[in-house]
DNA sequence: TTGAAAGCGCTAACAC
DNA sequence: GTGTTAGCGCTTTCAA
């Protein structure tokens, strides 16, 4: 069942077909009606490939992210297929896990299948991957950290803003002892992060003690590792900062293993804003990165640099927020609690 | 660039060229090595969508599942993904949150794709999709509940076994109040577990009280909302299971909120087994139903129904085993612990 | 073993 | 406003 058999049975020709499927006003309504009719009888779809081979245009876009497994890519999926969906391109999603090797597949992959852009969602690390889907001049939408690069757009996270939120908030609570689990290192974005969190530190004139800083995994595993050593310190930390959210559901299981309570002795504090982190015990304070507002973001580069006649050979730069969410994973240290009271006791 | 000029570079044919990369084993050494030469020189990857057209087959594979946010099923993508790109297969991916109108669209987008399968993880609820792909002989495997399809392939769950020894757990540690959470009716896997769980009481003996079970929602809302509702009887139960992990999460969060510590006043088992659940606190006693087997189960089916020379008229049956994780957000009721003590005491 | 050529289903130029 | 037709990039007969 193809146009030509639309065409025969409506008794117009394939370009009618065409035309009226293609929603070009200039065909006659009756013409028009007929074919539909037909279409609508015989159940008929266009065929993409087809469609895509001869207008040169696959109407598919290219979707890498670092861990589906990860609460915080779902979301970011859910709402790019959204939209691409309702602006009719379709998606071909990855999953890295920031393997090497699967991203060099998933390239072949796009570049295959002719997507038309490709919006990487994996904060760092492939480089190599992009030259050559530059080489094509596909366009793509990356979140960075690095100086502008030509033909790629660039959506910057404002890591600074919410990190310098969380600190002070820490601050102002009267934790001195301020540790800090990063993602691991090879990745930009958390390299950015732990250098937001020593700035906004520097800035108050607390100590970064380098002890009080250990890599981690972006994992739930990760946190409970890198917590197990923070806590096991001579001289523990009275909160702990985490390069995402999961790190900090690590954070809290061994927190509870260990019998350390919190927020009453250990003030937790997350990144990423997962939906699950409002429903942990305690429900956790994060720092926000909108999900939603990235995915959208990221689509709407792309489907902008699509929408040009002449490419824009700088790419264009756009901006996110972070943003504190207080809920109740911090408190004042115990240690300054007690003062607070006897205070209060001796007046 | 394309294969018509790889064919004048390399001084062969068009065939030759499309031999050499399909890797038809006729080709002479020679000349193959010399297309391959050029296809790497120019970076050359043939186009999909001309492959797709030409053959018939667009090798790709339709994967709809209900809820992409619920961390039950990016496990399932991350799975199927993997397994079908290495078998050169693309995935088209659907998250229809249990919308008819979402769902419609999958079709559409399916059938428009030429998708040489589907693969229906909703878990219910889609009988109307189905009438339009079975029309076109679409292979399609689904997780059902129902008597076999024509057409279809089913991965049957076996619900009854992971929840009986549940309930068996439970009613070794001396509940008798035993509440369900159970999903959305309308779903059919929902309305399973229900039954099975009032099969394996009525099997102990133990009574299922009308009051003792609510509607869920299978999000975390959901069991909150539900927690509250069964929290709040008064005669409350003495433990509550729910019909999946999310729920199970909520019914924590609210708990919580009451002061009712789990396990020690409330008992408390969900299912999936989600990978989050091993990591909340108290670490959660679940009802395994492994993603990555469901993962796979589907797509070899697809697979092995694919191959066939012959379609199948009937579908093959899959099976999938459930079955309890027993980790730490059950324990004795309060009222037995007591006794416990006291006969001990009594001694 | 290789090459010439037909044709997959559709769009878009061009002619009418 | 509509039809005719070339051709998108590839695979696959068929003949040599």
């Amino acid at each position: 069942m193809d146009i030509r058999e639309i065409a025969k049975r409506a008794k117009v020709s394939t370009a009618t077909v065409s035309r009226t499927i293609n929603r070009v006003p200039t065909v006659d309504p009756k013409l028009a009606k007929r074919v539909w009719r037909v279409v609508d009888e015989l159940g008929y779809f266009p065929n993409t490939q087809a469609r895509a081979l001869v207008s040169g245009r696959s109407r598919i876009l290219g979707l890498v992210v670092s861990e589906i497994t990860n609460p915080f890519f779902p979301e970011i999926v859910q709402v790019f297929e959204n939209i691409a969906v309702q602006n009719n391109y379709e998606i071909l999603l990855t999953s890295t896990g920031h393997d090497p090797v699967r991203m060099e597949i998933a390239v072949r992959r796009m570049i295959e299948h002719r997507v038309e852009g490709v919006a990487l969602m994996t904060f760092g690390m492939e480089e190599s991957l992009l030259e050559n889907l530059k080489r094509r001049k596909i366009p793509m939408v990356i979140v960075d950290v690095g100086p502008p690069r030509p033909l790629v757009s660039n959506i910057r996270v404002d890591y600074q803003h919410g990190i310098r939120q969380a600190v002070q908030h820490l601050a102002a609570l009267r934790h001195h002892r301020i540790a800090f689990i990063s993602g691991p290192l090879r990745l930009p974005s958390a390299r950015a992060r732990l250098d937001a969190f020593k700035n906004a530190m520097h800035e108050l004139d607390l100590p970064a003690h380098d002890e009080l800083w250990v890599e981690g995994t972006h994992t739930i595993e990760g946190g409970v590792e890198a917590a197990g050593r923070l806590l096991s310190l001579p001289s523990r930390p009275t909160a702990i900062m985490c390069s995402n959210d999961m790190t900090a559901l690590g954070v809290m299981r061994k927190s509870h293993e260990l019998g350390i309570h919190i927020p009453h002795d250990l003030s937790l504090i997350g990144f990423d804003n997962i939906h699950i982190s409002e429903f942990v015990l305690p429900p956790l304070t994060t720092i926000e990165m909108s999900q939603a507002e990235l995915a959208t973001l990221a689509f709407n580069a792309l489907l902008a640099e699509l929408q040009r006649k002449t490419p824009n050979p700088n790419g264009t730069e756009y901006a996110l927020e972070t943003h504190l969410i207080l809920r109740e994973s911090t408190a004042r240290p115990k240690q300054e609690a007690d003062n607070a009271k006897k205070k209060k006791a001796a007046r």
